[in-house]
DNA sequence: ATCTCTATTTATGTATACACAAAGGCATGG
DNA sequence: CCATGCCTTTGTGTATACATAAATAGAGAT
């Protein structure tokens, strides 16, 4: 594997996960130092950070990982809802239903999930996440694909800024449920509104809750 | 101006137009000695190109200027139908009437610049591409404006594929000044609409005409 | 005391040298 | 004549040295 690769790697999950919050300095030298790389890796990672927008150029010198502020969550969301909407649309057209009734079944029980044994409700993102991979491959668009896979870098970093709560994590659950089931049926009117609907009760939790 | 800037604006520039065909081998060295610069630079800009989609690491070594092909155009098209939608929807809401009054009377009136004195249609691309910067600005959201960015690129690739067809252009230029009329009427279900009629129109024009 | 100009320091931008891996050619054996 | 293995060659991956620009600290003047 590639040094710049790593480098890459180790730097996408420490800010996915917080370790480096918004704001830090990525200064060359000591990354290369801290990762034990030199700084020509460093560099190729900081630009693939920077294209990702998970650091961005600093004022004159140097780049710092991005800001997140909740002054353009809104914004966020209207991208995350047209990508969504039209990629649940596209997959209740294309889809097989068994796959979605299937995970349809362990959303509308995944209440059972968010429970005090796992506090970072693992179980229950992943079980998400699942339902995002599923409509991914039913829709089979490789651009699509690809700016989901963008905005989502950006989505589970904001996550974290929400408290967490168990009870508006179950009526996700059971959204995430609707569009499953609206997918499986082939219904793609049904399946966007679901998301909209879904999208538009996150984006307000978040707003309410956020520190 | 830093010379890895300089030499990704010229790459961008040569693949967009064409110079530099799907396919052609982006080699680091040849290329640093082209563009007179190391390598190093010549990397930064490959990088860069890499992220946009414009180039793509070949099977084991190199990298080349990425392909181009008619297969997945739908898949381009369906993307852009959700961006651009939804931004026309939201221009609608937002934007200033004025502005695209105006918008609306030029493009009325573009039949005229698509004479045989211009044959690579500039003044019809500038008044499209002034079309998109007021949807831009009227919309106001970095994220989708980003995402309609990255997309544009590959769009402007896409454009030399089609035969030149006065009359489809003219066409286009209707169903532009439609969804102008739109939004300056503050209608977004008539703007996402006329979107995806000019939508359907142009891609199943590009699949007809094309090579 | 504050402002400004300068000098120093530090970090980035670029060039280059070296290491290594993959592709291609050549020779040898079947 | 074809296949296989080795060798050469070429180009990428990484490290590092050097150049340069920006930030900082300090000294001097107002």
């Amino acid at each position: 594997m590639r040094a710049s690769d790593r480098a890459y790697a180790t730097l996408h999950s420490d800010i996915i996960n917080w370790r480096l919050t918004p704001g830090t300095v990525l200064g060359e030298v000591e990354l290369s130092e801290r990762l034990g790389v030199s700084r020509t890796p460093i560099r190729e990672a900081l630009a693939k950070l920077t294209a990702e927008g998970l650091a961005e150029p600093q004022s004159g010198r140097g780049m710092v990982v991005s800001k997140i502020s909740l002054d353009h969550l809104d914004e966020l969301f209207e991208l995350r809802s047209a990508l969504e909407c039209r990629a649940a649309e596209l997959a209740a057209k294309r889809g097989e239903p068994e796959i979605f009734s299937a995970l349809h079944r362990q959303l509308a029980n995944a209440g059972e999930l968010i429970t005090e044994e796992d506090p970072t409700r693992a179980d229950y993102y992943q079980l998400a996440a699942d339902l995002d991979v599923a409509v991914d491959a039913a829709v089979a668009n490789h651009y699509l694909a690809q700016a989901l896979k963008n905005l989502r870098v950006h989505l589970v970093r904001v996550r974290r800024l929400g408290k967490d709560n168990p009870a508006r994590l179950r009526d996700a659950a059971r959204e995430h449920a609707a569009i499953a089931l609206a997918i499986s049926n082939g219904n793609p009117a049904v399946a966007s509104a679901a998301t909209t609907v879904h999208l538009d009760n996150s984006l307000r939790h978040l707003l309410s809750t956020a520190a």
